[in-house]
RNA sequence: GGGGGCGUAGCUCAAUUGGUUAGAGUCCCAGACUGUCGAUCUGGUUGUUGCGGGUUCGAGUCCCGUCGCUCCCGCCA
């Protein structure tokens, strides 16, 4: 008989009633009567009830046994009789009665609860992932993910791509995130960077003339975490192909997406091709280049309407070329004063000068600017808007970013609050069109809103012709339920207009070839027209497994200060590898006061 | 770097307008119990209320500072 196990925990049914087999696992949970024992046996596949007579030699070890020890029994499946059947669990139909017993490995008091719903602190879970990783939600997480990524992996190699490795140790790329730096040993003062993302290594594939390129790819950036994104690391499905465009593109992520999010899930979802979205509309609708669709609210550009009316605070608003939106919601006229008065503190919360609104009750329309509007004017609003009776419309009048982010804002929580999300549903879309250019207050200057690298529509003629803010580049995201799971774009593959859109953004040509001297080397060799983009690998488990949090789909995460508490990363290192590495240590001035030492105030 | 939330037993949480000895469940320890499946029952241990200071006759509660975790803004080509 094997020493561990001849069946798992999660093997057993009648059909092995009376066969001697042996089982080895976690003592999941205890129930003691004194006389009899049963233990919960729980390994990867399942969980068994087994049972301890008190007549065999063991008992008294089994009762003093804690939990998630890992114990090896065996003895023989006994059918449970038809009152004590556990319709709950899979092998709940039979138990097993010990003969034989062994304990592999005691455990300790547990810092955390494993049974149950109560999760512990963040902290204590991620020094202890492992037990945490025990719990059903985590270990299906983390085997999904797995069969995700297997499923990536097939729905490409069947779409004729090739997965390829590119290096970790690279150098810094002068865009973009803050990159992680590795001392060279072997040149002094110079550093490798850990790669932001394969982007230049794919395209080079691409004029390497491989054609099709996809690989999980690990990317690292020292970027602040948020809820859904992973500090330091994480990991992007990247594709790049040749020879194609933007459409193409669509078609083939399409299938990939909507094949992944079909086969996991059973939640409805967007049939490709998901619905386009030109990036100004979604900022003007959804104040957001990356909308939840699953909110049945659309914003409505109503600056026109408010230029010519006698609402001075809205009008001077519009006169300084600001903007005033509105943001229609169904049905809730009849929302207590204290809703709305909630809502105007929070629109002043995220920044808003004031939150008006107008309330279609009884015939008539109400709210706090109602007398200075028109009968016209809110005639034309309410048609506009598509509003009636029992609706309201409120309105943000601000600057046109402002009133974006105010108003996108708002419309989440509106949707939120109002439980107005649909439910079991992925809604996806791509956001195309984006800018080349924008304006960047700060500098004063001209600079790429997105990727340098990619390809502005109209080529060089647009470049050389058009206002550089009117530009729109071949950039686009795709988004699902509110959540970017990709950038991508056509990429820039001529080298004249590289160094075009590059002496826009304020960058010589010289600049240029020192920046991106292999990339600029290449596209004068012979570059094929290519695109691509890189969903977020743990994004899309998230969604699939209806986590808010991108911690419970990755097995080891860092917390927010991107400390890995469980191996204590990063730590410091001894002198003999800094000494190697050429580096010397500066440290930023000491806090100032330590605890206590302040002096007592006299007297008493 | 900035803003919000939280911090009470190993874990989950309670503690009235500031009021006397900070409680309950769970875990742990001891005992009872032959059909449970979150077993049950009896008893017991467990606290620098994150830390430091202040106000007060009196602070878990109020104030200031600080630390930790988290969410958000900045940031993320």
């Amino acid at each position: 008989m094997h020493p561990y196990r001849t069946h798992t925990c999660g093997d057993l049914r009648p059909e092995q009633k009376d066969q001697t087999v042996r089982l080895s696992g976690w003592v999941f949970r205890k129930r003691d009567h004194g006389q009899l024992i049963f233990i919960d046996l729980r390994d990867h596949y399942g969980v068994t009830q087994v049972v301890f007579h008190p007549d065999r030699p063991f008992f008294d070890e089994v009762q003093k046994i804690r939990l998630e020890s890992v114990i090896t029994v065996t003895g023989q499946v006994a059918a449970r009789s038809l009152e004590t059947v556990n319709p709950d669990l899979p092998t709940g139909a039979v138990e097993l009665v010990v003969d034989a017993y062994e304990v592999i490995s005691l455990a300790d008091p547990l810092p955390l609860h494993l049974a149950g719903e109560d999760e512990g602190p963040e902290d204590i879970r991620l020094k202890y992932r492992f037990l945490d990783l025990r719990r059903e939600r985590l270990h299906r997480n983390l085997i999904l993910r797995s069969d995700i990524i297997a499923s990536l992996r097939r729905r490409m190699l069947e779409q004729n791509f090739r997965e390829f490795q590119t290096p970790i140790l690279t150098s810094s790329s002068p865009e973009g995130a803050r990159d992680y730096l590795v001392p060279s040993r072997v040149h002094p003062g110079k550093f490798y960077a850990l790669p932001q993302a394969p982007q230049q290594f794919k395209q080079l594939l691409m004029i390497a003339g491989f054609d099709r390129y996809f690989q999980i790819a690990p990317c690292f950036r020292d970027e602040d975490a948020r809820a859904d994104r992973s500090p330091g690391e994480f990991y992007q499905l990247d594709i790049e192909m040749s020879y194609v465009t933007q459409d193409d593109i669509f078609n083939v992520v399409e299938q990939v997406i909507y094949g992944v999010f079909k086969e996991f899930s059973n939640w409805k979802l967007d049939p490709a091709p998901f619905v386009r979205i030109p990036y100004r509309e979604a900022m003007e609708k959804y104040g957001s280049d990356k909308p939840d669709l699953r909110i049945p609210i659309e914003m409505r550009d109503v600056s026109a309407l408010f230029k010519e009316s006698k609402f001075n605070a809205f009008r001077s608003v519009v006169e300084k070329g600001g903007v005033v939106r509105a943001i229609p919601v169904k049905a809730i006229s009849d929302k207590p004063r204290s809703f709305f008065d909630k809502l105007v503190e929070y629109a002043q919360s995220i920044g808003s000068k004031g939150l008006a609104y107008l309330v279609w009750s009884e015939g008539a329309v109400k709210g706090p600017i109602a007398k200075f509007m028109a009968p016209d004017e809110l005639a034309r609003l309410a048609t506009m808007c598509g509003v009636g009776e029992g609706d309201v419309i409120f309105f943000v009048a601000d600057a046109a970013k402002s009133a974006n982010r105010i108003g996108g804002d708002l419309r989440s929580k509106l949707g939120r609050d109002l439980d107005l999300i649909a439910k079991e549903v992925y809604r996806f879309c791509w956001i195309v069109d984006f800018p080349m250019f924008e304006f960047d207050e700060e500098s004063q200057a001209i600079i790429f809103s997105h990727n340098p690298f990619s390809m502005p529509q109209g080529g060089m003629q647009a470049l050389l012709e058009k206002d550089p803010l009117d530009i729109l580049a071949y950039q686009y995201d795709i988004v699902c339920n509110g959540c970017e799971l990709s950038s991508g774009a056509i990429r820039n593959h001529s080298p004249e207009i590289m160094y075009k859109a590059f002496e826009m953004a304020g960058y010589g040509q010289d600049e240029v070839d020192r920046r991106f001297g292999a990339m600029i080397n290449a596209f004068k060799l012979g570059a094929p027209p290519h695109g691509g983009l890189a969903p977020g690998v743990d994004r899309m488990v998230m969604l699939l497994a209806n986590e808010t949090n991108i911690r419970e789909v990755i097995a080891f995460p860092m917390n927010q200060k991107a400390q890995d508490l469980m191996m204590n990363a990063p730590a410091t290192v001894t002198e003999k590898q800094l000494r190697e590495l050429h580096i010397a240590i500066k440290l930023p001035p000491a806090r100032a006061v330590e605890p206590g030492t302040t002096p007592a105030p006299a007297g008493g």
